[in-house]
DNA sequence: GAATCCACCGAAATCGTTTTCGGTTGACTC
DNA sequence: GAGTCAACCGAAAACGATTTCGGTGGATTC
């Protein structure tokens, strides 16, 4: 490419002002700005007027000079780290997305960013915000001992995390009620004449893993079953994790015939790995994923899973992340959604019954 | 929660002001901003002073502020359509992430907007560019009328498009090869000793779709198999399409034992149809995607495709869209990167040689 | 010893809005 | 016909940084 047909890629735009216009239709800047925001002591006349012309020069205000002056960025943050999974996980980018959707409809925008090192973290959440970038934030993957809330929280900073954490009583949050999820899953196995229900789990750093955990074992008392650490591999989330953990369990020969999964992309895994081993599923295992993202219907065999909305939660987590950075009357600031089970073809009645 | 603990949730912050630093270093405001800002006219001596104090009050210069007054603003929009896959797909949750964490790495923030109904995106581009909340965009699946190219180049405001587009030659853009990877992947198939390859398309109002039509084409020349319309399906992109498409064309007996895939989503439906309709992959026919992406490992079978790197893409993205709205040495405004075929157990020899 | 120059720092203007606080008008009262 | 009260609008300050343009003092020059 030439250096010329370069340089007109770079086009400099010239944007109208707020005091060219007031120059235009002859008025004051403080007026024509009062016109454009309606406020009611600007005649009806002379706000059409002003509409008029700001429109025909294609006047947009300048965002960054209106929120030095009103203070609010009008920003969310979210910051993912590189490091793990992040976005890769389906089911955080179907949230990411949506939360993204359901900011806009609150006139907010979504700061992505992404951390490299774990170290630096904190160091990104002080510094957006500091730097007025960000009004607030939005955690995803809250962790047992999560430092950020710490640290938010001791600053003033506003923030709703997706997921509860040890420390949840003290902090906005929205949640799917996984213990309940997990024991109903565990029942619904159950149901199916599974004895054996093995499980593997999540990232034990993710406060929500114990949540799942805890919901196993609830789902295990209330079907009469008595719980076995032989039938618990300790996985992290990843279909990788999925794969290796069947693949354990089965050669523990600890006689499970139902997997249980502490999310979708580990159920993938362990499926996949089934069938790398020659073994059917459903007929001679049955495998349960949680979180109902798109691909676990177009799997093979498509998924049975604990299924929530990606769209509700961004859309209630776009709400309350509103009502905290903004004056609105408080909001609730602690949810709890419910995860239902969506029944396909992973699991099926016990072998042996 | 109590009306009580809700506030304490919103607590309100006061940052540090460069006024401030100055009053409490006993220095006037522009030479504390040069000596923060390491200029070569203030004292070392004074900017060690200046640094310590200013870090001691936890001061971070607002960003707004300075974007005023530099007139950048050091962020690039990126903007999905909720309608659309948009972050849905894998592939572009897995770009998307690449993509912040390049940026971060120069100093850009990514500003991440869903729009809900396309005939508002244009508005949406508009409008991020005029307020100002934006520097420069980057654009994903292309279309090949593509209204944004359009309207973006007449403004002149800087952009870097993910796929090429017709008008290719006029903009800067980033791009897989994916008409030779096509082309390859038929090779590939046909050395497996497939002669009936079918293909399953991607939505054709993507550009990128024509050139891997055209690769199709180009393959099947190559490897002097005649080009038979009834062995292409015209899918979207989705698994849904590639569910359909692999029974279509099964069903409508035109002898295909191999299923070239749009990408990888399309493959996985694909083989998941295959598996539920009781075919067997790869012993009775092939299945191949397009992408790479992570999720395509842990398939059942894992999914042979053509990978490319999501990371270099975001990466080269990224130093391009800077040198657009820098003022930096014109970098490549074009670069097409290669598509490698990773074999795994979606494709095997054809069955009937 | 006056002139020159450099190193270092400060006053004021600037970016583009919004807000605060008045200041004109004209109509309306008594 | 002076006083009151709305209804409208404008001047100036403010937000928090950076940039421009000088201004000081001391060292250096001739």
């Amino acid at each position: 490419m030439s250096g010329k047909a370069a340089d007109a890629l770079k086009g400099k735009v010239k944007r109208a002002t707020l005091a060219e216009v007031a120059n235009a239709v002859g008025l004051a800047k403080p007026t024509v700005s009062r016109a454009l925001n309606d406020y009611p002591d600007i005649s009806e006349e002379t706000k059409r007027r002003v509409r008029e012309t700001a429109a025909a020069m294609g006047y947009v205000a300048s965002s960054r000079a209106r929120q030095l002056q009103k203070g609010a960025t009008d920003a969310i943050g979210l910051v993912i780290s590189s490091a793990s999974v992040g976005l890769q996980s389906a089911y955080q980018s179907e949230f990411t997305s949506a939360l993204a959707a359901a900011l806009d409809g609150h006139g907010l925008d979504l700061l992505l960013h992404s951390v490299a090192d774990p170290v630096s973290e904190i160091d990104t959440y002080n510094r957006l915000f500091q730097q007025g970038k960000v009004d607030g934030f939005v955690l995803m993957r809250t962790r047992c001992d999560d430092e950020r809330i710490r640290f938010l929280t001791e600053r003033g900073v506003p923030f709703v995390t997706q997921g509860r954490t040890a420390d949840s009583a003290n902090h906005a949050w929205i949640d799917i009620d996984s213990q309940k999820a997990f024991s109903d899953a565990v029942s619904f196995l159950a149901g199916k004449g599974h004895r054996r229900i093995a499980y593997i789990a999540g990232d034990p750093t993710i406060y929500s893993s114990t949540l799942r955990d805890a919901g196993y074992r609830e789902g295990l008392e209330r079907a009469g079953l008595t719980f076995d650490p032989e039938l618990v591999f300790p996985g992290d989330f990843s279909a990788a994790s999925g794969r290796l953990g069947l693949k354990r369990l089965l050669d523990s020969g600890a006689g499970a015939t139902a997997f249980l999964c502490a999310n979708d992309a580990t159920a993938m895994g362990a499926i996949s790995q089934a069938v790398e081993l020659g073994i059917d599923v459903p007929s001679e295992i049955s495998v349960m994923g949680y979180d109902g993202v798109r691909m676990a219907e177009m799997f093979s065999p498509p998924l049975t899973t604990l299924s929530h909305s990606a769209a509700e939660c961004g859309e209630r987590i776009a709400s309350m992340i509103v009502g905290l950075v903004g004056s609105d009357a408080p909001t609730d600031h602690q949810v709890l959604l419910p995860a239902h089970i969506i029944e396909r073809r992973s699991t099926g009645m016990a072998a042996n019954v």
